[in-house]
DNA sequence: TCTACATATGAGCCCTTGCTCAGCTATAGT
DNA sequence: ACTATAGCTGAGCAAGGGCTCATATGTAGA
């Protein structure tokens, strides 16, 4: 770090009482504006879990395809061309992480998306994989 | 599976040259239509690495950080809040996964967003959070 | 009630991944 | 040329994640 730097950190630690560069940094203006808009932790964490429900070749397949049209478990392992249990394994976690929802007939479970920022999220990766 | 099922899945194999349903399953004709809407491949696993970049806490708080305005890998640790190093190999994946560029300005590397998937990706995964 | 079957779930294994630590490269200032 | 520093990268470790296998649950049909 240059001492130009170490003097402008200086200057912002005394500036503000919470330290907002406590690591030493290069332009603690930009750092400063940058952690206003940074978003806070537990959005963040949501934000990530979510992302990871899609993040992941085996789910967004069955994500892609409950796009089309419902589906029961053993349709989305033909479909997907997996088992059955791992189908199954990864519906929970969409379950819980409310990006699927389901209704049961008889035996059998019947799976759908639940909102529109899935196939928002879907669509988009795809595209920026399509370009 | 029921015996009903079990026709099914026959007639759609005799009907349809390659194995449309080779695995069991209960409606064929879902099948089949989810799997001509479903992406190939190659497309699959490129979306999945776009969404993994941003399905990471770290890497989202650099994203939205990045989303702000232009920052270098010191003012990213501190935005953050973790090791220079850390933010380093982070950018490495975001660089080679074509999520986030930079410049040069002598020994300081000047990172930004891409391009606006990456925007949108992230601000409906917040949307969605904060729901 | 007994059997078959669609689905759910727990345990365990192996691969992936995000971090730290150490060392390297390259550039600015003296 | 020498030093300091911004950034990059490889090795290695600990945690997390996705699969299989075995088993449990619950419902339809005989």
């Amino acid at each position: 770090m240059t001492a130009e730097a170490k003097l402008y950190t200086q200057a912002v630690r005394t500036a503000s009482q919470n330290d907002v560069c406590e690591v030493t940094c290069l332009h603690p203006d930009a750092v400063t504006l940058a952690r206003t808009h940074l978003p806070d932790e537990p959005c963040v964490d949501h934000a990530t879990s979510f992302l990871k429900l899609m993040a992941d070749p085996t789910r967004l397949k069955i994500l892609s395809a409950l796009a089309t049209t419902e589906l029961c478990v053993c349709d989305l392992a033909a479909v997907v061309g997996i088992s059955e249990s791992a189908v199954s394994h990864q519906l929970r976690l969409l379950r819980t992480g409310r990006v699927v929802t389901f209704r049961k007939d008889g035996r059998v479970a019947y799976y759908r998306l639940l909102d529109h920022h899935v196939t928002i999220t879907i669509r988009n990766a795809l595209d920026h994989a399509r370009e």
